[in-house]
RNA sequence: GUUUCCGUAGCUCAGCAGGAUAGAGCGUCCGCCUCCUAAGCGGAAGGCCGGGAGUUCGAAUCUCCCCGGGAACGCCA
């Protein structure tokens, strides 16, 4: 039991509250010198029939302190708690240390599978800017899961299906060199395809043979087949190479054509349910009820639509991997579209329609307005990744000019200030994309953290560093307590950054983390002549460069020892 | 028009299962490396928390209305 839990249980043992409600009602002072945990009294004002201040009064002097707590202070309409600092740091300071490189984790998640789909690129077309925050929210919340005794699934749902696959085989066999598109990738399948379109407005039957060559594609015809194919793993071939970059990996590709087989039997079965309704032609289900409009699940003209293929997918899922919840890291843009089709699954019956989640975020615009492919102001992931690569490259050879292996060094600062930048705040934040801002590298950014990692393990590697016993007697400033207090906090951030699904709470607790240390790192000299003194901080120092690793691992950034 | 999200310091944002003087970072100005990585630390300036009602002992936080902005709204994904 924590000193919390033992707080709570003595104010419950004197004022007939349940320690559970009591605990909900705990919370921390605005600043520290005011205590570690304060109680408000005010909601016992009307049960107790007693002014807050008074009854503030009363349970100070008379509550039973727990051994951990030293004092309880009466304050106006609160009690304040100060704890032992020794003991409180002695406390923290062993759970760290027991639970190493699983601070902050759990068994909450009991193994049971979480679906995440994230990124979901498209076949035949550039990963751009856009792509980042679905790809770094999605990859974070990956991590955060298995932190929490999850088992995550990484989902990536191509897009790889649609008429625009049978222009590109018309417009390859008129157009393409097998030569010049080996060699340049997707921009040289997006000019291809830009062509067609060009070219289609004068000349309306290129649009007739995509149809047909799509059907093709559809009937499994060889040659349409193994163009379909190349044009994939193409394009594959040089998303994996970001994700490499990105240190992200999927379980899964199975996109929409993995699920063209699969759509009858959910028309099948939302007829049978009597859910499918013919209007103007359409199949839809009608959701006026729950003040949507309507979702259609077929075409008048027969076709499936994206709401029939997620409802697949989802049935799909839920076969394969009996998912605890399944995640949809998309922009919230799509709101309605998910809604919608989470109510008819719900009203298909299945139970589990709760667990379907749209992690929404905002959108990415640049400084002159919406990207758009038309004009042409569109910015390539490809690009900002090398960008930021290279600005840390020059600010390496700048600080530290005797760094070994800058090149790598370089890639986890530069992208690990990407990632920061993407996941600092709340998601459904809109994103200006400003080069300025993504590389900047003071203040409250990735590489900050990263630097505050390397600085501790500087001072660990200095001072050759050997774990033992601790005096925690030693760690009772102002500076150290506000460093146990952060790292304290960081395992409750981590569990609701999984229950609202959003990392920046991680970020966040690190940056806490990071700001309080950088603060005793200049207020107290680590590396003292007392030998307790400099053993107890260095436990401390070491405890922070672990969880400082821990928190930018769970967001999917490096934690070079140098920088 | 309907639905939905957002509106907190010059800028970007935390805080919003109501609580003690509203917090960071950036930018501006001023300090701190004979000492553990200055990608750091400190200080100053800067706010009727979009506006108005209401609920409450208490509202940036909850409810309603209004204003301003984004997004979505049937055969694209």
């Amino acid at each position: 039991m924590d000193q919390k839990q033992q707080i709570v249980s003595a104010l419950a043992a004197k004022t007939g509250f349940s320690a559970e409600e009591l605990l909900s009602w705990l919370e921390t002072p605005p600043s520290p010198e005011m205590g570690d945990y304060a109680f408000p009294c005010f909601r016992l004002a009307k049960a107790l029939k007693k002014a807050p201040p008074a009854i503030a009064q009363e349970l100070a002097s008379a509550l039973a302190l727990p051994q951990d707590v030293a004092r309880a202070e009466a304050a106006g309409g609160y009690v304040n708690f100060f704890l032992d600092k020794s003991a409180r740091a002695k406390a923290v300071l062993e759970r760290v240390f027991a639970e190493g490189a699983r601070y902050g984790g759990s068994e909450l998640g009991k193994g049971r599978n979480v679906c995440i789909d994230y990124s979901s690129v498209n076949i035949a077309k550039p990963v751009h800017i856009g792509h980042l925050p679905t790809t770094v929210i999605g990859n974070a919340l990956y991590r955060i899961y298995n932190h929490l005794g999850f088992h995550s699934v990484g989902i990536n749902h191509l897009g790889d299906w649609g008429t625009q696959f049978g222009k590109m085989i018309v417009a390859y066999r008129l157009w393409g060199d097998k030569e010049i598109i080996e060699q340049g990738g997707v921009d040289e399948l997006v000019k291809l395809y830009v062509r067609f379109h060009q070219e289609a407005e004068a000349n309306p039957s290129l649009d007739e043979q995509a149809r047909a060559w799509f059907k093709r594609i559809e009937d499994g015809d060889a040659e349409a087949l193994s163009l379909f194919e190349w044009f994939k793993a193409l394009t594959l071939k040089e998303v994996e190479q970001i994700y490499d970059i990105l240190g992200i990996r999927f379980d899964s590709y199975a996109g929409e054509s993995f699920y063209n087989d699969k759509m009858d039997r959910v028309v099948i079965e939302l007829r049978e349910k009597g859910l499918l309704k013919l209007d103007q032609g359409a199949q839809i289900v009608d959701l006026s009820e729950y003040k949507m409009p309507p979702c259609i699940i077929l075409r008048s003209d027969g076709a499936t639509l994206y709401a029939t293929r997620d409802i697949a997918a989802a049935l799909y899922r839920k076969e394969t991997y009996d998912f605890a919840k399944c995640l949809y890291v998309v922009a919230y843009q799509q709101d309605l579209h998910f809604r919608q089709w989470f109510k008819v699954v719900e009203l298909m019956g299945y139970p589990w329609a709760k667990d379907l989640i749209h992690v929404s975020f905002g959108m990415v615009s640049g400084t002159e307005g919406a990207f758009s492919t038309r004009k042409g102001n569109m910015v390539k992931l490809r690009d900002v990744l090398s960008a930021a690569c290279e600005k840390t490259y020059a600010v390496i050879c700048e600080k530290s000019p005797d760094l070994e292996d800058k090149e790598t060094i370089a890639r986890q600062v530069g992208i690990g200030a990407l990632i920061w930048n993407s996941l600092y705040n709340g998601r459904i934040k809109d994103v200006v994309f400003d080069w300025d801002a993504v590389l900047n590298f003071d203040g409250e950014t990735g590489p900050y953290a990263q630097y505050t990692h390397a600085r501790a393990c500087s001072v660990l590697r200095k001072a050759e560093y050997q774990p033992g016993a601790v005096d925690c007697s030693a760690l009772t400033d102002a500076e150290a307590g506000a460093v146990i207090a952060a790292i304290d906090a960081f395992p409750a951030a981590v569990v609701e950054a999984m229950e609202k699904n959003e990392p920046y709470l991680v970020t966040r607790a690190v940056t806490g983390i990071c700001a309080a240390f950088n603060k005793f790192y200049y207020e107290q000299r680590i590396l003292a002549d007392d030998a307790a003194v400099r053993q107890a901080r260095l436990a401390l120092t070491d405890a922070t460069r672990l969880v400082i690793a821990i928190g930018l691992n769970l967001i999917g950034i490096c934690a070079p020892e140098r920088m």
